[in-house]
DNA sequence: TTGAAAAAAGTACACGTGTACATTTTATCA
DNA sequence: TGATAAAATGTACACGTGTACTTTTTTCAA
């Protein structure tokens, strides 16, 4: 390995000089830069990240912890996130806490901040004094700075959603949610067939209590909702994936989509695009917001006074 | 931040031996040991992992190189690997090729070995020397022992794909797969063929040149299937999200799946098991090969020899 | 009891950085 | 020209580890 020292020698400077011309810090003659950088080139020299990190006191690392890798709503998040990042010199670790012993993970790698998209948010609060952000869990500017959230305006859209299929006839309307202490989903809902003078129905509501939202769920969730018999006309899931999965439950029963019964989704994710048939649904700024996040993260970690954001949503009517 | 240091302070030892217990090298008294695990507790100490990784000149990272991090084929893969690494210390970084920019991250971060899913076998070749796993990209088991590969075995499973659909009365078979240098699907699907007297057409086959294998790119690969009027009655897709690309393709021209056209994927993700109609496919073992190439990688890492190794698969056969 | 070998514990340094501080060179101005 | 400030360069050390080497203590046979 060519440290730092190498260069030194090579370019016949001081190993201060060397570190003065790789960060463009303090006062160096042109003269001697230029030998500098000949020396760089010639010997390949890439600083080592290891030690940066030990003298800086800094891992230039953070980690986006979530339920499930293979839900494209996070990994495309992870792809803003990462840009960001990477423009400011820094590296995205991704956790998935479907693994057990997750946590450890924060315990022996070292984090300069944390993006956090799990919903038992009391099992890191305490835990560590890192900046963390919560995604989609709405929290309020408290007292400690180090907290903030970045979430999407969830009770407009599904307020919205709902009034979208009460305008085209849908009366008999479900709901398929997790289940949480705050659902603005259901509230959203509630409050949406209120207006319309539409009696809730309890019924035709399914919160589930899995901690990752796949086609399972959704699959599942449909197939109770089927039992009951309650002869519903549309659906309102919490995002695609359970939308696709309860799609797939009413197809195998027989219902033909969007004649029988209709779905509308959240997130706007490429398999809404391609389900047969293309699913109508919410679309969310993941990559956007990926990159907000990781600006704001990193601001955070560089001491600058943050406060929390909310995304706005727009409606997408496909097929369903 | 609580030091080695301060634990020896505490305990009343030398900061060797507080080493010495951390990591039960060396020889130390039953009494000192409990004086050490007890400040240890007290103090809330945990060694740090960037120190440990300058000294060691090891950074307990390996990375996974991926074409797109959306696909759950790879993501199932990182899950195994996550297992595995985290088993054995080290820690997994997922990089995305698509980004732009990606190689200079290998740069920047120290990898101690790689787990490279790409075609361009190329660029990284002589780029470094530490231990590289080549996912199934089939390579000799050369002289040059820190590169291997980890392979499922391509050209049986798609030559048993085309015999099912063969021995199901199906002639005109479609092809739909990623064009390259020495192309098993494609060589399997011919010998098959002629295998069973069908001769070879080459307005049949689809040869893509994305570097991502996503629903988008079996979209437009059956599109211009579709255009040829060819008559085919059935298609074998690179993967499951070729084929639910290419399904969703065919529905929207009208075809009833499986009545007018059968699809055969790849993968067995859980896509194929909630697609509409469900996906007929080939299950690959994912999770055990993210385990495997994990495992494979860190043995390489610690200086043991390791040689190639290639996963069978089996059948799946759903509606479609 | 003595001496040597084995076990236990401690001391000191290197890993590759960034930077405070000291020193040398150059520029500025009366 | 000389005095003084500013710029350029160098020296030395700390960041938190692991371990080679040294020193101290214990063990045990003669």
């Amino acid at each position: 390995m060519v440290t730092r020292n190498d260069v030194a020698k090579r370019a016949g400077v001081s190993s201060a000089t060397v570190s003065r011309v790789m960060n463009d810090s303090g006062n160096v003659g042109p003269e001697l830069r230029e030998k500098v950088m000949k020396a760089v080139d010639e010997l390949g020299y890439k600083p080592n990240i290891i030690a940066k990190s030990l003298r800086a006191r800094k891992s230039y690392n953070i980690g986006y912890i979530i339920p499930d890798i293979t839900n494209p709503y996070y990994t495309e998040n992870f792809k803003g996130i990462n840009k960001c990042a990477a423009a400011r010199g820094f590296v995205c670790h991704l956790i998935e806490a479907l693994n057990p012993g997750w946590i450890d993970i924060l315990d022996s790698q070292k984090f300069d901040g944390l993006i956090y998209s799990l919903e038992n948010v009391e099992e890191v609060e305490e835990a560590l004094n890192i900046p963390i952000i919560f995604q989609d869990h709405f929290m309020e500017n408290s007292s400690n700075l180090n907290f903030i959230s970045v979430t999407h305006d969830i009770y407009d859209i599904f307020y919205q959603a709902c009034g979208y299929l009460i305008e085209n006839g849908h009366v008999k309307i479900g709901l398929i949610t997790k289940k949480g202490r705050s659902n603005y989903r259901l509230s959203a809902y509630m409050d949406c067939l209120k207006k319309h003078d539409i009696p809730f129905k309890k019924e035709l509501v399914v919160e589930y209590t899995d901690i990752n939202y796949h086609y399972r769920t959704g699959y599942d969730s449909m197939m109770s909702l089927i039992k009951n018999k309650s002869g519903l006309s549309a659906i309102i899931a919490q995002n695609d994936l359970i939308a696709i999965g309860a799609m797939s439950a009413a197809g195998r029963h027989g219902f033909i989509i969007p004649k029988d019964i209709s779905f509308i989704g959240c997130d706007d994710s490429v398999a809404a695009q391609f389900s047969n048939p293309p699913l109508s649904t919410i679309k969310l700024y993941k990559y956007k917001q990926g990159i907000k996040m990781a600006d704001m993260l990193i601001n955070m970690i560089e001491g600058k006074k943050t406060l929390s954001y909310r995304f706005k949503a727009k409606i997408i009517i496909r097929n369903t």
